[in-house]
DNA sequence: GCCATGACGTTCC
DNA sequence: GGGAACGCCATGG
């Protein structure tokens, strides 16, 4: 196993109780700017014995990514719910409240809106 | 070794 | 605000 996929676990367990974050963020941390992907894919890839919080960890809309598993959509939902995270009526988490902020020391106000613009690319 | 796909993100129209 | 396009990379065929 790749040092970047147990990074990227890392990341996601130092998400605290009852707060989300986003792949890019994750991968962010994890030392691959803007390489949301590989977060994703290693999250696919995960097993039990990880033991990985992967349920704290949604896309940028605050959106629920689902995936092959039936129903883990669902269950992800609960276990997060479980935790204190709201949910909106639209089944979306409002990120500017749940969003985990590893270095918010007394302004929560940060980052507001998108997760972050580490690439100011966008050819298009 | 090339091509297609995927638990995603951001920017432009 | 919604949709489309491009990006980056690992994995599998």
């Amino acid at each position: 196993m790749n040092v970047t996929y147990e990074r990227i676990y890392a990341v996601v367990n130092r998400i605290p109780k009852g707060r989300v974050a986003t792949y890019g963020q994750i991968a962010l941390l994890a030392g691959i700017p803007g390489q949301a992907r590989r977060v994703g894919y290693a999250l696919s890839a995960l097993t039990e014995e990880r033991r990985v919080a992967w349920h704290r960890v949604v896309n940028a809309r605050g959106e629920i990514s689902l995936r092959a598993e039936p129903g883990a959509g669902e269950l992800q939902r609960a276990m997060l719910e479980a935790e204190g995270v709201v949910f909106g009526r639209d089944g979306r988490i409002p990120l500017a409240r749940v969003l985990w902020q590893p270095s918010a020391p007394a302004s929560p106000r940060v980052r507001r809106g998108r997760a972050s613009r580490a690439r100011p690319r966008g050819r298009r």
